[in-house]
RNA sequence: GGGAGUUUAGCUCAGCUGGGAGAGCAUCUGCCUUACAAGCAGGGGGUCACAGGUUCGAGCCCUGUAACUCCCACCA
C-alpha cells in the first residue's frame, strides 16, 4: 500500500500523538460500562490535584496503570479507568490565599467565606482541567466521560453520607485533645500531615525554686517558651532523689506561679534531671500526665503561634521570639542552669513547612482502633496484595499502632462538617442534609464552620466515583477495582483509608492489589523539587522525544517498589528504539506491495529461519503475557525490546532479505506473510507501554482498520514450538557470529566477500539456512560439503560443534594472527572442557544433581570437546602452513 | 529506639523457585552492507560490599560486619 517515498524515514511523533489520541476519544475507546457478556477489569486513578502541573511522579504512575489497562483491554475485559481529580483542601487554599495576597493584598478574612469559595471554584474551573490535558498528552487511556473531582455533588454526598453513618456508628466524635497545629495554615494537621526533621537546637535546664525555700529542681526544656502555661513538675515516683518534694510546690519562674510536684511513671529517671516540666496544653505527654494528677491546663499561644493573654509580658511576641527572650530573661534571673547542644525532632506542616505547634483543641476524630482490625485482617488474609510483599509489614505496623484520625480542619475549601449546632438549647445534629430549624426548641440551626481532611474524601474515591451511597450498576460491576498503582510515599495517607473505608461501607476490599512504584529522582539520585529547581517537566520531554518514548522509559526503568532515576539517555534510547521500529515496519511496509499476504501463516509453507522466529515470538508472547499479569513492566518492556531489536531485526528480517530480492513469488509472499505476522504480534504486546507509534503503524502500514488498542492481545501457540528448527538455526546464528568475529577480528571489511564452504554433520537441516549466510556472513557463495571435506589452502575457519566453516581469504589470512587466534579459542575451550570435566567427575555431583542438569553439563563437555579437536586440527594445519 | 531497603561492568540498573555473570549508556576498532549512521558488525571492562556457614553447586538461602538511603516512634 506505500512505497519508500511516501513513508518517512524517521518517525515524528508530534503529529501523529495528536491525531492518534483525538481518533481514539472520538470512537470511544476508553469508555468502560457494565457488559455481562465480559469479564471486568477496573482501576481509580490516584486524583492529581487541581493545583498540580504534570510531573514525573504521575508520569511514572500513569504509564503504570495506563499499560495495565491496555493490556486487559486488548485481553477482552471491560477495562475502565477511572479518572478525576482531588480538591486537596489544604494546597488549594494556601495556593489561593497567596495569590490573593500577592496580587490584591487581600486576606481571605477581608473577603469572607462566601466569596472566597466563589474564588476557589473560579480556581479549579480555571486550572483544574490542566492536569488532566496533561495527562492525556501522556496517552492515558481513561475514560473521561466519566471523570470526577472529589469535591463534586456526587462526592460530596458520599462525604456526608460516611461522616453520618460513622457517627451513628460512635466511630466519629468531637474530642478536646492534644492536636498538631500549623500556625502559617491557621489548622489542624492530622498525624500523618506532620513531617519530622532532626534539627540541632538546645537543652535548657532550667532552675524551679521550691516554695518553702527548701531547696529547688531543675528540669530540661527544648521549648523554653512553653514554661509561660507550666503547672506542674512531674518526677518518677521511683525516684529517690525527688522522694521528698512530691507534692510540695515550686514557683513557676518569671510568671511567679506556685506549680506542683507531681510523680508519674511517664517520667524516665535516667534522662537529664529526671524532672520535667509539664505543660499540658502545648505537649501530648504533659497533657496525658496533667489528665492523671488534674493538674491545670493553660493555652499560652494563639492560633498563630503568638503568646497569648496567659504569657504575661510576652503577650503579643512570637513564639520564637519569646523563647530568645525568656531565655534571657531567665539567665538574668540566674534561674538558667545550662545550655546543651542538643539535636531535636521538629514536626513540620507538609505543605508550608512551618513548625508545628501541638495545641489543646476541640475538634473531630475518627476512632480508628475498630475500624482498622477488618483492614488488617483483609491484607493479612491475603484479599488484598501488596506488591512488593514487604510494603504489608509498614502498613500492618502502622495499622496495629494506629492512633485516632483528626479530622477536622478549620479551613473553608474542602467538605464542611455535616454538622449543626443550635446556639439556643445547645443541641448537636449531625445529619446528610442542610438542617436549618432546631427540631428540639426550633431555634436557628448553625452548621460547623470547619471542613473535612482532604484525605477523608481521597479515601471514599474507589466507591463513590462509582456513585456510593447508591447501589449503582457500576458499583456491582466494578467494585472492587482489580489493581491500585500508586507511590510508597502515600500509602499511610491514602492507601490504608481506602482499605478502611471500603470495608465498612462496602463491606469489600476496594482493591485487589495494591501496586507500590518508587519516585523518580534526577540523575544524581535527589528528590525533584521546586526548591531545587531539579524536576524535570514531563511535557518537555514529550515534545522533544515523544510520549511513546518517555512511557518507554519510566516502564523499563521500574521496578516494583523501588525508586527510579530520571535520565535524558533513557529516554534518547527508547526514542531510539521508536525509529528502530519505525524503519522495521517501513522495510515491511515496503515489501509488503503486490505480494499475496497470508494471514494464517500455519498455511504457509515456512523455512527454518520462519519457524525459528515464531518460536521466539511464541516464547515472548508466553513471557511478556506473563511480566503484564505480574505487573512487572519492566521487565516486560526489556524483553519486547530485545526480541524486535536483536531478534526480529537484527537478524530476522536480514535472513529475510535473501528470500525477498532473490526468491520465488512464493518464497517471497511466505517471508512477508510471516514478516507482517511477527511484527503485527510484536507491536500489540508494545502498544500498552508505546501506544502511539504501535497504533500509526498497524493502523496506517499495516493498514488495519480500527486501532491496535481493541486488537486482541496475543495468545501462544503451540503449532509454533519448533525446538529441531530453533536448535539448528542457533547453530547457523553461532556460525555467523563466529564468522564475523573472525573476519572483524582480522580487519577484513564486509565489503570483501569471500566463499564460504560448509562441512557440517548436520548439513541437512541447515542446508536451507545457507541463503542467509551469504547476507549475515558476507559469503559471495556458499558450498555445503560432506564431513571429511579438505579445505583449500589458505583458510580462515569457524568451528561450531556440528560444523566447520572455512572462507579462503588468500594473501589476507596473516597465519602468525591466526594461529594466535587459534590458541587463544584451544585454551578457551580447554578451560571449559576442564570445567565441566571437574564437575561430572564429581561422584557427588553427578549423583546428587537432578538428572537434567548432569545431562546438560554431558552435551557441553561434548560439545566442547569436539569443538576443541576441531581448533586444535587446524591448529597443526596452520603450522604445517607456516613451515611452507 | 524499632523496622525496611540498597551495595553486581566507568555510570544507571536487571537478574524468576540456587545449575556456567546481563542490558542500556559510556569507551575502543572496523563499516554510509539497497529499513534504520537515531544505524550495522566486533572488542575491552565484573574476587556480584566484606567475613563466615548451608549445599554436589551461592549474585541468589542462613548468620554476622560495614557503608549509604528511607519509614516509623511522645523520651523532656
Amino acid at each position: 500500500m506505500s512505497n519508500q517515498e511516501e513513508i518517512a524515514k524517521a518517525y515524528s511523533h508530534a503529529e501523529v500523538e495528536e491525531k492518534l489520541y483525538s481518533r481514539w476519544m472520538e470512537r470511544g475507546y476508553f469508555h468502560a460500562t457494565p457488559n455481562k457478556n465480559k469479564k471486568p477489569y477496573s482501576i481509580v486513578m490516584p486524583p492529581p490535584n487541581i493545583t498540580g502541573q504534570l510531573h514525573m511522579g504521575h508520569g511514572l504512575d500513569n504509564t503504570l496503570q495506563d499499560s495495565i489497562v491496555r493490556f486487559k483491554r486488548m485481553q477482552g475485559y471491560e477495562t475502565l479507568w477511572m479518572p478525576g481529580t482531588d480538591h486537596a483542601s489544604i494546597a488549594t487554599e494556601v495556593k489561593i490565599v497567596e495569590q490573593m495576597k500577592k496580587e490584591e493584598g487581600l486576606t481571605k478574612e477581608d473577603i469572607g467565606r462566601e466569596e472566597f469559595l466563589k474564588r476557589a471554584w473560579k480556581w479549579k474551573e480555571e486550572y483544574g482541567g490542566r492536569i488532566v490535558s496533561q495527562l492525556k498528552k501522556l496517552g492515558s487511556s481513561c475514560d473521561w466521560e466519566r471523570e470526577r473531582f472529589t469535591m463534586d455533588e456526587g462526592c460530596n454526598r458520599a462525604v456526608k453520607s460516611m461522616f453520618v453513618r460513622l457517627y451513628n456508628k460512635g466511630l466519629i466524635y468531637k474530642g478536646n485533645r492534644i492536636i498538631n497545629w500549623c500556625p502559617k495554615c491557621r489548622t489542624t494537621l492530622s498525624d500523618v500531615e506532620v513531617e519530622y526533621e532532626d534539627q540541632a537546637s538546645h537543652l535548657w535546664n532550667i532552675r524551679y525554686d521550691l516554695e518553702d525555700g527548701t531547696g529547688s529542681v531543675t528540669v530540661a526544656t527544648t521549648r523554653p517558651e512553653t514554661m509561660l502555661g507550666d503547672t506542674g513538675v512531674a518526677v518518677n515516683p521511683a525516684d529517690e532523689r525527688y522522694k521528698d518534694i512530691v507534692g510540695k510546690n515550686v514557683i513557676l519562674p518569671i510568671m511567679n506561679r506556685p506549680i506542683p510536684v507531681v510523680a508519674d511513671d511517664y517520667v524516665d529517671m535516667e534522662f537529664g534531671t529526671g524532672a520535667v516540666k509539664m505543660t499540658p496544653a502545648h505537649d501530648p505527654n504533659d497533657f496525658e500526665v496533667a489528665q492523671r494528677h488534674g493538674l491545670e491546663i493553660i493555652r499560652v499561644l494563639d492560633d498563630g503561634g503568638v503568646v497569648n493573654e496567659n504569657g504575661g509580658k510576652y503577650c503579643g511576641q512570637d513564639r520564637f521570639v519569646a523563647r530568645d527572650n525568656i531565655v534571657e530573661e531567665l539567665k538574668e534571673l540566674e534561674n538558667l542552669v545550662s545550655i546543651e547542644d542538643y539535636s531535636h525532632n521538629v514536626g513540620k506542616c507538609y505543605r508550608c513547612g512551618t513548625t508545628i505547634e501541638p495545641i489543646i483543641s476541640s475538634q473531630w476524630f475518627v476512632s480508628m482502633k475498630p475500624l482498622a482490625e477488618p483492614a488488617i485482617e483483609a491484607v493479612r488474609d491475603g484479599r488484598i496484595k501488596f506488591i512488593p510483599e514487604r510494603y504489608s509489614k509498614t502498613y500492618f505496623n502502622w495499622m496495629e499502632n494506629i492512633r485516632d484520625w483528626c479530622i477536622s480542619r478549620q479551613l473553608w475549601w474542602g467538605h464542611r462538617i455535616p454538622v449543626f449546632y443550635c446556639d439556643d438549647c445547645g443541641e448537636m445534629i449531625v445529619s446528610e442534609n442542610n438542617e436549618t430549624v432546631c427540631p428540639k426548641c426550633g431555634g436557628k440551626l448553625r452548621q460547623d464552620e470547619d471542613v473535612l481532611d482532604t484525605w477523608f474524601s481521597s479515601g471514599l474515591w474507589p466507591f463513590s466515583t462509582m456513585g456510593w451511597p447508591d447501589q449503582t450498576e457500576e458499583l456491582k460491576y466494578f467494585y472492587p477495582t482489580d489493581v491500585l498503582v500508586t507511590g510508597y510515599d502515600i500509602i499511610f495517607f491514602w492507601v490504608a483509608r481506602m482499605i478502611v473505608f471500603g470495608l465498612e461501607a462496602m463491606g469489600d476490599v476496594p482493591f485487589k492489589y495494591v501496586n507500590i512504584h518508587g519516585i523518580v529522582r534526577d540523575d544524581q539520585g535527589r528528590k525533584m523539587s521546586k526548591s531545587l529547581g531539579n524536576g524535570i517537566d514531563p511535557l518537555k520531554v514529550i515534545e522533544e522525544y515523544g510520549a511513546d518514548s518517555l512511557r518507554f522509559s519510566l516502564a523499563q526503568g521500574t521496578s516494583p517498589g523501588n525508586d527510579m532515576r530520571y535520565y535524558d539517555s533513557k529516554v534518547k534510547a527508547a526514542s531510539n528504539f521508536c525509529n528502530k521500529i519505525w524503519n522495521a515496519s517501513r522495510f515491511v511496509a515496503m515489501n509488503m506491495e503486490g505480494r499475496n499476504i497470508t494471514e494464517d501463516v500455519d498455511a504457509l509453507e515456512l523455512d527454518i529461519s520462519d519457524k525459528w522466529i515464531l518460536s521466539r515470538l511464541n516464547s515472548v508472547i508466553n513471557e511478556v503475557t506473563e511480566n503484564m499479569e505480574k505487573f512487572e513492566l519492566g521487565l516486560a518492556s526489556e524483553k519486547i525490546y530485545d526480541f524486535i531489536w536483536s531478534e526480529y531485526c537484527d537478524w530476522y528480517i536480514e535472513m529475510c532479505k535473501s528470500r525477498l530480492y532473490e526468491g520465488t513469488d512464493r518464497e517471497k509472499d511466505t517471508a512477508i506473510s510471516v514478516l507482517v505476522y511477527v511484527l503485527e504480534n510484536a507491536l500489540k504486546l508494545l502498544h500498552p507501554i508505546m501506544p502511539f507509534i504501535t497504533d500509526e503503524i498497524y493502523t496506517t502500514m499495516l493498514g488495519h482498520d480500527g486501532s491496535i488498542m481493541i486488537s486482541e492481545w496475543p495468545v501462544c501457540s503451540d503449532a509454533h514450538v519448533f525446538s529441531d528448527e530453533v536448535a539448528s538455526m542457533e547453530e547457523v546464528m553461532e556460525l555467523t557470529r563466529s564468522i564475523r568475529n573472525i573476519r572483524s577480528q582480522m580487519n577484513v571489511p564486509p565489503s570483501r566477500k569471500a566463499t564460504l564452504y560448509v562441512s557440517s554433520s548436520i548439513s541437512d537441516k541447515i542446508k536451507s539456512a545457507g541463503s542467509y549466510l551469504t547476507r549475515l556472513a558476507y559469503a559471495s557463495e556458499v558450498y555445503f560439503e560432506n564431513e571429511d571435506f579438505k579445505e583449500p589452502e589458505g583458510s580462515i575457519t569457524a568451528i561450531t560443534q556440528n560444523t566447520r566453516a572455512f572462507m579462503p581469504m588468500g594473501e589476507l589470512v596473516d597465519i602468525e594472527k591466526e594461529l594466535e587466534r587459534l590458541g587463544k579459542e584451544k585454551s578457551d575451550l580447554e578451560s571449559e572442557v576442564k570445567r565441566a570435566e571437574g564437575k561430572l567427575s564429581n561422584e557427588k555431583f553427578t549423583s546428587r544433581a537432578p538428572e537434567a542438569v548432569v545431562n546438560e553439563e554431558r552435551e557441553k563437555l561434548a560439545k566442547y570437546r569436539d569443538m576443541l579437536e576441531a581448533t586444535l586440527a587446524r591448529i597443526s594445519e596452520m603450522e604445517r602452513l607456516q613451515k611452507k
